[in-house]
RNA sequence: GCGCCCGUAGCUCAGCUGGAUAGAGCGCCGGGCUUCGAACCCGUAGGUCGGAGGUUCGAAUCCUCCCGGGCGCACCA
């Protein structure tokens, strides 16, 4: 970790700034730390002379060069420059830094907030198997909470379950009237078919039904009602759907290694009445209000704060435009309604709670649902809700609603909730035109640059046939590379490797950017990929696993010979300048962790991981371990490979991947 | 119409709060396995950073306008 050796540096710096340079606290510059272009210039770059040159009215080199004649000594630094153009150059002290972090006796930086957080991700539709777009969903939600957690802040994990919504009730339309199914029926299905896929089909099916005769969706009203309702056979097979869809899910992301805390089932807000106590405070606090007239007559809406609308020219102004439907007419609650429920109840705000009920075991661990039938009560329950912070992972085509989630906060009065209320806004993902067509779509080559993934015709890569695919082309290369390994054993290896495949693909690229899906290219194996990494890993465990079997040299042993090693191999030299340089990288963990939360742009963990792997294979290739004989040169390199091969580790860890010892 | 996002090498994308010579993967071409595993490494070619203005000592990065593309703007969720 370098975020310490950043802190006595700024430190330092703010005090000089304050005392020889007479600034006021106040006005101290933001001090930016930045990773030198080359290294010759130094380790730590820092611009502040720049930033002080308008406000001194002096020249950004003469400003650097009084800085480093006050700067005195600073623990881990032996020395700073004044480069030409005014950048502050900061060289430090190579062994001492390696050597602190292979002991472990460096201490991580305190959060800076300890309050606890919720993450809400995933939020599929219990109604079919899930596809690609939903493990982008999966696969940053967890990604962040891995990094929150890296952080040493408390993270709660919600999924919230929709099983009130049109889509249920879809899938049982499909299975009482196209099918004819009972209840029994689905149930003999469940347990006797891939559950999620067999609904699948059916939902798909149940779109063209509707759209055969527009009549049909009269069964669909019938069948939210009675669901509504409760106490019938329409209501069970939905609530039997649901909960079997989501087991199918929770196995799926398991595969994964994407897991949860709690699940939220939106049924629970309704039937414990989250909703009527939310809707009087909103109503008592004028944040919505009954429209009496226009179109919109009889409906509770929200004025919609536009802070950056333009002003409506004369006489265009049309004020339903501005007006969100929170209660329909006919009394039923919209989403957002519940959305709006939920979100307080998350800060603590709502003065209820849910029941809760054990949902099922994983890995030892018990995984919580929200009820509303108190007689399922376990004895222990964790203390749900009540976060100072909660990011809600969604796409952005959810943008506009979850801006109005934080509006009701801030309307009720809860700024501070309001501003802690994050929206991880992500592009979606499509499918290339390539593979649309391998799945047996027709693409209009002049259309659209992608194709859009609808569940609810069908269209899209379902996440297990994904893994799958990708677990069985490892597999196969894995038993050909290692002929030595059981089946079960190359199975295990290749499950790794597809995971880290798709994870890596799903958070490489930039959140805002649309992943035109390609099979072809989540595929592969090589260049900037998951497996890559794993390689890098497995490549650096190798050396030591020779060092153990013909030396008997471990990792602690390595590290307590550095004692008394001679420090030319790091210092000096450009053998030393790049073995030190692939240390200093692999230090960058934590400084990229904390730029990866604070602007919710996961992928530079990614990037950060295949570039040091990438170091660290031409290191492997240039400096040779085991065939060197100065004992020095020999430990320090195998020094930095114990350090790489941890921090990369970890950043594979990070990002939800886990390393094979050999593939 | 209004709002948000994208436009950088043949393709897919990085480029952190403006900063030191615009990078990577794939593809192309050419090298490297008597091995610490070639799922790798080294090298060549390839870019008017969509366009035009502006701010600045300095702009791919900030501002304005324009062009091209995507997504939102339901008494669906």
């Amino acid at each position: 970790m370098i975020l310490p050796i950043h802190a006595a540096i700024r430190a330092r710096l703010h005090e000089i700034l304050t005392t020889t340079f007479g600034l006021a606290p106040a006005d101290l510059p933001a001090i930016a730390l930045e990773l030198p272009p080359k290294r010759a210039f130094g380790d730590v770059a820092v611009p502040v002379a720049f930033e002080l040159a308008k406000r001194l009215k002096k020249a950004p080199r003469a400003i650097a060069q009084e800085l480093v004649a006050a700067l005195g000594p600073i623990a881990g630094v032996t020395r700073v420059d004044a480069a030409p153009n005014g950048y502050l150059n900061f060289f430090l002290d190579r062994a001492t830094f390696l050597r602190a972090r292979l002991e472990g006796t460096v201490a991580p930086l305190a959060p800076s907030d300890a309050g606890k957080v919720i993450v809400e991700h995933t939020a599929i539709n219990p109604n079919k198997a899930a596809h690609i777009g939903h493990l982008r969903n999966a696969a940053l939600g967890d990604t962040l909470v891995r990094l929150l957690r890296f952080q040493g802040r408390p993270v709660e994990v919600q999924n919230y379950i929709d099983d009130t919504g049109v889509q249920v009730a879809d899938v049982v339309v499909g299975f009482r009237e196209i099918e004819g199914k009972t209840l029994a029926d689905v149930k003999q299905l469940a347990d006797s078919t891939r559950f999620d896929y067999t609904c699948w089909d059916l939902y798909a099916r149940v779109g063209e039904w509707y759209e055969a005769d527009k009549a049909n969706l009269a069964k669909r009203g019938e069948a939210l009602h009675a669901i509504e309702e409760g106490g019938n056979e329409t209501a069970e097979m939905g609530a039997f759907i649901a909960d079997r869809i989501v087991r199918c899910h929770l196995k799926t992301m398991a595969r994964l290694n994407v897991d949860y805390d709690l699940l939220t089932w939106e049924g629970d807000i309704l039937r414990l009445k989250f909703w009527s106590t939310t809707f009087e405070d909103l109503k008592r606090r004028k944040a919505i209000f009954l429209q009496t007239e226009g179109k919109l007559a009889g409906c509770w809406v929200m004025t919609i704060e536009d802070d950056d609308a333009p002003v409506t020219p004369e006489g265009e102004d049309d004020p339903e435009q501005r007006e969100k439907v929170i209660v329909r007419s006919n009394g039923v609650v919209t989403y957002i309604g519940k959305d709006i429920a939920n979100q307080f109840w998350k800060f603590g705000l709502l003065g209820m709670d849910f029941r809760y009920r054990a949902f099922t075991e994983i890995d030892g661990r018990t995984l919580f649902a929200t009820t509303s039938d108190a007689s399922l009560a376990p004895a222990h329950v964790p203390p749900f809700g009540k976060a100072s912070a909660v990011y809600n992972v969604i796409d952005t085509r959810q943008a506009y609603l979850q801006k109005l989630l934080k509006q009701a906060l801030a309307t009720m009065g809860f700024q501070n909730e309001a501003a802690h209320s994050t929206h991880f806004a992500y592009e979606m993902v499509a499918l290339s035109h390539a593979t649309a067509r391998e799945l047996g779509y027709t693409v209009d080559p002049d259309g659209k640059p992608f194709v859009e993934v609808s569940g609810r015709k069908g269209l899209g890569v379902k996440a297990d046939d994904l893994i799958d695919r990708l677990t069985n082309t490892a597999q196969a290369e894995v038993a050909k590379r290692n002929p030595a390994l059981s089946a079960d054993e190359s199975r295990a290896t290749a499950e790794a490797i597809a995971v880290a495949a798709v994870r890596y693909f799903l958070v490489k690229f930039t959140r805002n950017k649309v992943i035109a899906f390609d099979i072809d290219e989540a595929l592969s194996f090589e260049g900037e990929t998951g497996p890559y990494l794993q390689y890098a890993v497995a490549r650096a465990g190798n050396i030591f696993g020779k060092l153990r079997e013909r030396e008997g040299l471990d990792e602690a042993a390595v590290t307590a010979a550095l004692a008394t090693a001679d420090l030319a191999a790091i210092n000096t030299g450009e053998d030393g300048d790049e073995l030190w340089g692939l240390v200093l990288e692999a230090g960058r963990l934590d400084d990229v962790v904390d730029q990866a939360v604070r602007s919710l742009e996961l992928s530079v963990v990614a990037k950060f991981a295949f570039s040091l792997a990438q170091s660290f294979s031409a290191f492997y290739h240039r400096q040779p371990i085991l065939k060197e004989e100065r004992r020095d040169v020999r430990l320090w390199r195998a020094a930095a490979v114990a350090y790489v091969r941890r921090q990369l580790t970890q950043a594979l860890d990070l990002m939800g991947c886990d390393v094979p010892a050999r593939m």
